[in-house]
DNA sequence: TAATTGACCGATC
DNA sequence: AGATCGGCCAATT
């Protein structure tokens, strides 16, 4: 197990168990924010190397998909958990959770 | 060494 | 809106 890995899967654990509940995160977003831009690749090898559970779940494609291969056991499992906290999909999709709180409102103003 | 492989991303057409 | 393509970069083969 190379350090980089140590380092990078430690900075990557930390940013993914700060994901709310019923919100989700890129790869590459996880990545930018752990410190790493661009290598959203590595994120998902992280995550899997976690001894500690994390809600893995949460981490998504940027486009808003999940990453595994549509059917899998893997794919519905995660679908399960976030529809389970409340996240709702459009097909494949994820549609963006209202934040519950309105204070989002009231500092940005109705989006859209 | 060199090639291939990922739980990927963004620009472009 | 969907498909393609080039870029990405450590790990594995």
């Amino acid at each position: 197990m190379s350090r980089f890995q140590n380092k990078f899967d430690h900075h990557v654990w930390r940013v993914v168990a700060s994901i709310p509940a019923g919100r989700v995160m890129g790869y590459g977003e996880v990545a930018r924010v752990a410190g790493f831009p661009r290598y959203s690749r590595m994120v998902g090898a992280a995550l899997g190397r976690s001894p500690e559970p994390l809600p893995w779940f949460r981490v998504v494609r940027s486009n808003r998909t999940l990453a595994f291969e549509v059917g899998s056991s893997a794919y519905r499992e995660q679908a399960q958990l976030l529809k389970q906290e409340g996240v709702r999909f459009d097909g494949l999709k994820i549609i963006e959770v209202e934040t519950d709180d309105s204070l989002d409102r009231i500092l940005w103003g109705p989006q859209e």
